[in-house]
DNA sequence: TCTAAGATGGGT
DNA sequence: CCCATCTTAGAA
């Protein structure tokens, strides 16, 4: 059952690479997997969003480098996970080379393997898409906290794979959550959706 | 030290 | 649709 022998971890190069928004939408069908002390749980990558540090206002990288937004600058293939309104861990997989800040933030998951795990975490009355359908709330079930920030993803603890016969999805972009403070730069179509899958976040009016 | 967010989520 | 959220980064 917790099989992970079919899912291939992504290399360091599918990280390093230059276009963000391109790794967006390559995430989309993806696996993402942790292992916290020994519970596995695995999710299907179903809604992402690219964040660019050089010319985009909604990323935590603009025009700063500071403590927290340190990690993006590293080459690709480590995570940035950062505390939202106090209460939510949001996950970033950082991209690009070492310097350039780039991030790409995984807003929701289909559960694939330990469904139960999932919901020890959640909650016990937390049942369907509210297990994972969103950035927090994925977290949460998968055990990502900011103790995740810097992880390695080419490591055992926190990792994306993919399987070898990935099958088609049906891919839809759109304009980011939750953004409206990057005036203009919150009209770019960076985020990216699998078609139809009811783990997809609920859109929320800017 | 202090202040002000802030890639949300849940309830009505 | 409205609003509680509360830790922590970032500045002074």
């Amino acid at each position: 059952m917790n099989d992970l022998t079919t899912y291939e971890k992504l290399p360091q190069s599918f990280y390093e690479r230059e276009d963000v928004v391109q790794i967006a939408q390559d995430l989309i069908g993806k696996y993402l997997v942790t292992n916290i002390e020994g519970i596995i749980t695995v999710g299907k990558i179903v809604e992402t969003e690219a964040y660019c540090g050089r010319n985009d206002k909604a990323c935590h990288a603009f025009l700063k480098r500071t403590k927290r937004t340190e990690i993006m600058y590293a080459r690709g293939g480590h995570a940035y996970v950062y505390l939202c309104y106090g209460i939510h861990h949001l996950l970033n997989v950082v991209t690009n080379k070492e310097g350039l800040a780039d991030a790409v933030l995984i807003r929701a998951v289909e559960p694939v393997i330990n469904v139960d795990g999932m919901r020890d975490r959640r909650g016990v009355e937390i049942t369907g898409k509210r297990l994972t359908a969103g950035p927090g709330m994925l977290s949460q079930a998968m055990g990502i906290t900011t103790r995740l920030n810097g992880m390695d993803l080419l490591g055992d603890i926190l990792w994306i794979g993919q399987q070898n016969s990935q099958a088609q999805v049906d891919i839809v972009s759109d304009v980011r959550i939750g953004i409206a403070y990057a005036e203009e730069d919150a009209l770019l179509p960076w985020r990216f959706y699998e078609k139809d899958n009811r783990f997809v976040s609920k859109v929320k009016k800017n």
